[in-house]
DNA sequence: CAATATCGGATAGTGAGACTATCCTTTGGG
DNA sequence: CCCAAAGGATAGTCTCACTATCCGATATTG
């Protein structure tokens, strides 16, 4: 199909299709010519997956640049994917930001992990995310708030996490065969389902008073 | 204490100050004369809500606005104000969108809510979100995926929330006295620590193999 | 086969959002 | 008394995510 196709079944304008190309997001069209070029179901596929990540997940268009980078890297570790893509996710680049506080809580956290016997890489973002909300936190209501209080939210991620990954190693719902993509989406997709929920059943536990 | 004082403890910058008192999120000062006004300890514990709510939970200035609104106004119904509270944090402006897809999803998600016997309100926006996540996951993965594919993910969330929610009907670790800003910090503090933790617990188990 | 619509690519412009800088008049404390 | 600092108003800046316009080249159609 040609361009104006694609932006009709994808409902995205012929403008911000050429824009996502030209950043990255999105790769070019075959080239049939000069300056012809024909488009197929791989890119209606990835214009799906730019718009969850963009208005479903709230991603800007560097990180999704990043991730679809990652993704479109022929053969290349999983696991070694996995983490470009998670620090894509968190804001990858976000400042390290240095102060006595954060290093503190980081150090609180990532003994806290290691008390629960979890292993993670030492510079993964999330480890900085989470030690940034514990720093805010203490912030807000008392300064010696320990890591143990992430305790109940560390045993739901982890049975969440069980759940999701199934018997080989694969992400809920996702066909292995999908490979990094279907690891994206496992990640991110599920996210807003998780927070909405939550919020619903604050209503509906703090409703039956 | 003065402008400076609040700017130099709080760690924003005056210009920021006087845009949050005109955006009203911060309420002004006290007036000692005609252009003299006294600041307290109530704007420095504000100004760290904003910060925590904007840094942490990437929320806007007009929904933080809509949520101080709400803190400030004296003597109401809370249930009434965690509504007010729970659309802004959704994004309380995003438009309906009519679609077809989406209104499918969106009686798919609420008979679904039903079958578990949670008790919301039909217009909650968390519904709304639930059910573009719907929409899309349908896109990216099958077109029939039933609300049903929620359900580990309500169960972890009901659990959480009936830890979060202790014997008396406060937030975890909120004191009652607090009000509502307790639980805006309940609701959107602990988002990030949900969401890190089960990347990391990703990250975990994964790593496992 | 010529006219007209579309194409791909490059460049520049737009609008929202969140600050940030300047200006001006009015205090307030040493 | 005097000058740094305060308060308020207005305008400017920067980033982000698009969007609009131009251009020469191609494809389609009457």
């Amino acid at each position: 199909m040609r361009i104006a196709e694609l932006s009709r079944r994808s409902g995205v304008s012929i403008p911000t299709i050429k824009f996502y190309i030209r950043e990255g997001l999105l790769p070019g069209g075959e080239r049939t010519g000069p300056n012809q070029a024909r488009y197929s179901q791989g890119h209606l596929d990835r214009l799906a997956l730019i718009r969850a990540l963009r208005d479903l997940a709230g991603l800007s268009v560097s990180a999704i640049a990043r991730i679809c980078a990652e993704i479109d890297r022929p053969g290349a570790a999983v696991l070694e994917q996995m983490a470009v893509v998670a620090d894509a996710l968190s804001g990858g680049d976000a400042a390290p930001a240095e102060s006595p506080a954060l290093e503190a809580a980081l150090e609180d956290v990532r003994s806290y992990l290691e008390e629960l016997g979890w292993k993670v890489r030492p510079e993964a973002p999330a480890l900085l995310r989470l030690a940034s909300a514990l720093v805010t936190l203490r912030a807000l209501y008392y300064p010696e708030m320990p890591a143990g209080a992430f305790a109940p939210y560390a045993k739901a991620a982890l049975e969440i996490v069980t759940v999701e990954l199934g018997e080989r190693g694969a992400l809920m719902l996702h066909e292995p065969a999908l490979g990094l993509e279907g690891v994206v989406k496992g990640t991110i997709l599920w996210e807003p389902v998780l927070l909405g929920l939550r919020r619903l059943a604050h209503e509906h536990v703090l409703g039956r008073r």
